[in-house]
DNA sequence: CAGTGGTCTAGACCACTAT
DNA sequence: TAGTGGTCTAGACCACTGT
């Protein structure tokens, strides 16, 4: 959006990524920024409020807003991500193979997780993440037709996430996700270059659109020793 | 707090838990809020906001507030949680037992993660965790003394964070968390009751105080099959 | 004491959804 | 057209921090 307090969380985020403002550097105070950026104090607030929730920064009580020392490397590349901007802000070479893209009839187990009757059908893809020369994930995404028609293997190979926000115009709004660890199936092994694990880090995500309709069901299945998962946390006061 | 909008946020996430208000239902507008809690509208936004940023509801333009379908189990347990509170949510019974507990000069290790000078001294508690009579969790915590003056048996076999909170009345505000598999190394296997497995998974995680001070850091080491972490993310827009 | 962030209010205009 | 949430303003009072 370009609402001003979106042009101001930019406007700050940007500067830090680009070392412009540096950690524990102070902000200039509220009131200040009212007349920086000529707007009132609660649109300046509403900024900070979404810098200090997203750990850039950290408002202390009557001291003022402070720079967190965040570096790159660390930073949470978990929440929403896809693959192909995970891969792009970190710089690596990665590459996709599609393995499998078909329309299908939902089994029981994606009934249950993407909420479908038995006359829905599911765009079925599956996918094999290479990084570094390294065939490390396996991805298999499962798709509510209703909100995605058509999937062409060059979609899938680019980014899907590109071609359902930007081409079908849907809102992605928020996922759950869960991380556990499983014994590695046959099919990871022949899809995967394993090494010697036997493991593998299976992160399941349930994405819903702006009307929380669910429309995408996904495991993400990683070798252990690749995988790396980062979060920032606010405790509830 | 007792604010405003944190009782009109409380009196909801109460009722969505006690299943009085039961997913896909529509909460009350803006304008009924105000009404109905008397306060202006502000404050009734606040509360929502924060609802919605916990994964409690989703505000649709033009529609209204629908709380979300969240089942209990599937409720990020993630964030800042401690392990007693985690327990007693999730009802189970578990067990401390302290395995070290003493004050040390810090490793360069420990120097960098909890960022001290050589003079600093720090707290070193090593937990192990039972669940269900099985040994699970290994958690080696590190305090900085100058924030932790005194530990005792007692304290780290309750809750460290219930004594930090209230007794210190230092006050928790983040935490920086990351997640990954590695080799099981043998003191897990000593101290875990591990079965056959030779990886664990590592949560690493630095918590900081409300002036952005660094004052914990901590490796919390799981048996992988019990393993199990849950997010809950919204997209930027 | 002045300056800071935290809470709260009352009112305005907009874009979107339903009918 | 009426109702909804999204943005923005101007002003008030409070609690906390530094001097």
């Amino acid at each position: 959006m370009d609402s001003k307090y979106f042009k101001i969380y930019n406007d700050i985020t940007v500067k830090i990524e680009k070392k412009e403002i540096t950690p524990n550097t102070k902000l200039p105070s509220e009131n200040e920024m009212m007349t920086l950026y000529d707007v009132s104090r609660d649109t300046v607030r509403k900024a900070l409020n979404m810098l200090e929730s997203n750990g850039f920064i950290q408002k202390i009580k009557g001291k003022g807003s402070f720079v967190l020392d965040i570096n790159r490397f660390d930073f949470p590349v978990s929440g929403l991500t896809s693959f192909k901007e995970l891969a792009e802000k970190l710089g690596q070479k990665s590459n996709t193979h599609v393995k499998e893209l078909e329309l299908i009839s939902p089994d029981d187990y994606l009934m249950r997780h993407l909420k479908l009757s038995p006359e829905d059908e599911v765009w079925k893809v599956i996918r094999v993440r290479e990084i570094g020369n390294r065939k490390i994930i396996l991805d298999k995404d499962y798709f509510n037709k209703k909100y995605v028609p058509e999937l062409t293997k060059e979609i899938c190979e680019d980014s899907i996430y590109d071609y359902i926000e930007n081409e079908l115009n849907l809102s992605i709004s928020f996922a759950k996700k869960e991380i556990t660890v499983q014994q590695a199936t046959s099919e990871d092994k022949v899809l995967l270059d394993l090494k010697n694990y036997d493991m593998i880090v299976v992160v399941k995500t349930h994405v819903y659109l702006e009307d929380a309709s669910l429309f995408q069901y996904t495991e993400s299945r990683h070798r252990p020793d690749k995988f790396r998962f980062v979060d920032f946390a606010r405790r509830q006061h």
